[in-house]
RNA sequence: GGUUCCGUGGCCGAGUGGCUAGGCUGAGCUCUGCAAAAGCUCCUACAGCGGUUCGAAUCCGCUCGGAACCUCCA
């Protein structure tokens, strides 16, 4: 039996509020959208988050056997300051702010953002739109909900027209709301006058003369609303109803909450099948972000230059920091929780090392320990296939780790181990740490000529050793230890080493 | 004010009715020339109060505390 049936996925839909088994739209495939970064700014480590969340699960997807397509957006137009449809488009206000070209602007976070995804080893999208490369389609579907009147044309600027929505659909399904609520509780902002009622929002801006980001419209020179570009792009790319769409807490509302409306009134048809929200990194219990002004840099948290923090961490411990708390829990962010990651990371990694050199070999047909070894190996997927629990996951590798050094001391006989048991088992901890959890050594040293030097020492140290000259050999050791290189001696005088 | 969520051992953090996750830290021990790594042992928790139940961290109610969304934010 395959893995992708014989490990259902089930997954929290925020839309339902419930657990349930996924079942694709199609067998075999999974259609994902992800909201990606507005380019305007450095990405910070709870946008980070957001990322790795549904990296893991496009990664899971595609380890159980899914072909996985999964399509995330860069806005690079239409995201405005504030959402009362006022305010400045956010990369507008950079470019003039900065004295450079939109696209500038756009180029220059895009190329940052994804290189932190590269950092942290987030694999990249299967298809990455942009919003400013979906002005026509955006235009179209705008054209196609002022027909059906479900928008109006207001000044220049086209609005959804909630109340209208509202009639025969709900707005306010995903995030628990009612109109009426809203209405009711909302702020009242100034120069509404545009929009009907304030709960209205824009699929299309008039341009002021001055604004630099402008495309035609039947209406007049202007820009895309926010909502409306995740609505163009998942849709095109992935059908009219597509299997999981995704992103953080705080897009629930308003921004998912009008893609539903917006594709829904465009198509009749609900657009996605299952929502998935990720929760906010905390920072002291409160919610990292650029507003707050306690959001993290990836650079500053590599370097340790962030006040907060006593030394660097490496991407792939922060990784693994992550990775230790489920994705719909808030993760506080601290120095000690991250000491803490470091150093779990490393003895994980260095389990994964030591099974690398560990060949199957036929052993016992069936031995109690052959089944514990057999129950671990499920265990991962039971984990992961229960709502990507990662944090359960961990647990269960942590444990494997503990059988692969209790193989290294002896403790555990491979003779004692069925072979295709240790076999299922090896790939199995090789394949969830690497493939469905991304996580790899913290600096893989392709040196030939350091490695050379390395072995050089190391027999030099093992020499002193055998001469009983143990000031040399503890220099070598020490002095090495001070370059980042560890030296660890084995029982039978085999000596290893690891950079840190 | 409205909607939703959370409160777990020294710290982080899983866990939705019985089977006392895991990581880190601390103490002791084993191994080691000394280390490191690893192994073993110890510290056993569910904010408070009440209820349902044979049985609750887990369900229900109340109280206290915290957070997110309702404005841009992943």
């Amino acid at each position: 039996m395959k893995q992708i049936d014989k490990h259902p996925v089930s997954i929290t839909n925020s839309l339902t509020g419930k657990k349930e088994i996924f079942k694709p739209i199609t067998p075999g495939f999974v259609s994902m959208y992800v909201c990606g970064p507005t380019v305007y700014n450095d990405v910070h480590l709870g946008n980070v988050r957001t990322f790795l969340t549904f990296d893991i699960v496009s990664r899971y997807f595609r380890f159980l056997g899914y072909k996985v397509r999964y399509v995330r957006n860069i806005t690079d137009v239409g995201h405005l300051e504030n959402d009362a449809d006022e305010g400045e488009d956010k990369i507008a206000k950079k470019a003039r702010l900065e004295q450079l070209e939109p696209m500038e602007i756009v180029k220059y976070y895009t190329e940052g953002f994804h290189e932190v995804m590269r950092q942290f080893n987030i694999l990249p999208p299967s298809i990455e739109p942009s919003a400013t490369g979906h002005i026509v389609e955006q235009i179209e579907i705008t054209k196609k909900l002022l027909e059906k009147g479900l928008a109006y044309e207001s000044n220049g600027s086209v609005y959804f027209n909630v109340r209208k929505y509202n009639e025969e659909n709900h707005y306010g399904i995903l995030s628990g709301r009612n109109i009426e609520e809203l209405m009711a509780s909302g702020r009242e902002l100034d120069n509404q006058d545009e929009k009907r009622e304030k709960i209205d929002f824009a699929l299309w801006k008039k341009a002021s003369p001055y604004h630099i980001m402008r495309w035609p419209s039947p209406w007049g020179d202007g820009f895309p609303g926010w909502h409306i570009e995740c609505t163009v792009m998942s849709t095109k790319y992935l059908g009219e109803t597509f299997d999981i769409h995704g992103g953080g807490m705080d897009l629930k509302f308003p921004h998912h909450e009008c893609e539903i409306a917006q594709a829904t009134g465009a198509t009749g048809k609900a657009p996605v099948n299952y929502w998935l929200h990720s929760n906010m990194l905390t920072v002291n219990g409160q919610k990292m972000s650029k507003s707050l002004g306690n959001s993290f840099l990836p650079r500053e948290l590599f370097a340790g230059t962030h006040k907060l923090l006593d030394k660097g961490y490496g991407p792939m411990a922060v990784r693994f920091f992550m990775l230790q708390s489920h994705y719909s829990s808030t993760l506080d962010f601290s120095n000690e929780a991250l000491q803490a990651a470091e150093k779990g990371f490393k003895k994980l990694i260095n389990a994964l090392g030591l099974l690398k050199r560990v060949e199957p070999a036929p052993g016992a047909k069936t031995s109690e320990i052959s089944s514990e070894f057999n129950r671990l190996t499920e265990e991962c997927y039971r984990n992961m296939s229960d709502d990507f629990n990662t944090a359960k996951t961990l647990a269960v590798l942590f444990e494997m780790a503990s059988r692969i050094n209790d193989l290294k001391s002896g403790n555990i006989k491979l003779a004692d181990l069925d072979g295709d048991t240790f076999a299922t088992f090896k790939s199995t901890f090789i394949g969830f740490v690497e493939n469905v959890l991304g996580l790899q050594e913290e600096s893989e040293q392709n040196d030939e000529t350091l490695k050379g030097t390395i072995e050089l020492l190391i027999e030099l140290r093992k020499k002193s050793r055998t001469d009983k000259n143990f000031a040399l050999s503890d220099k070598i050791r020490d002095d090495l230890k001070k370059l980042g290189i560890q030296v660890k001696d084995g029982k039978d005088g085999e000596m290893t080493y690891s950079f840190e």
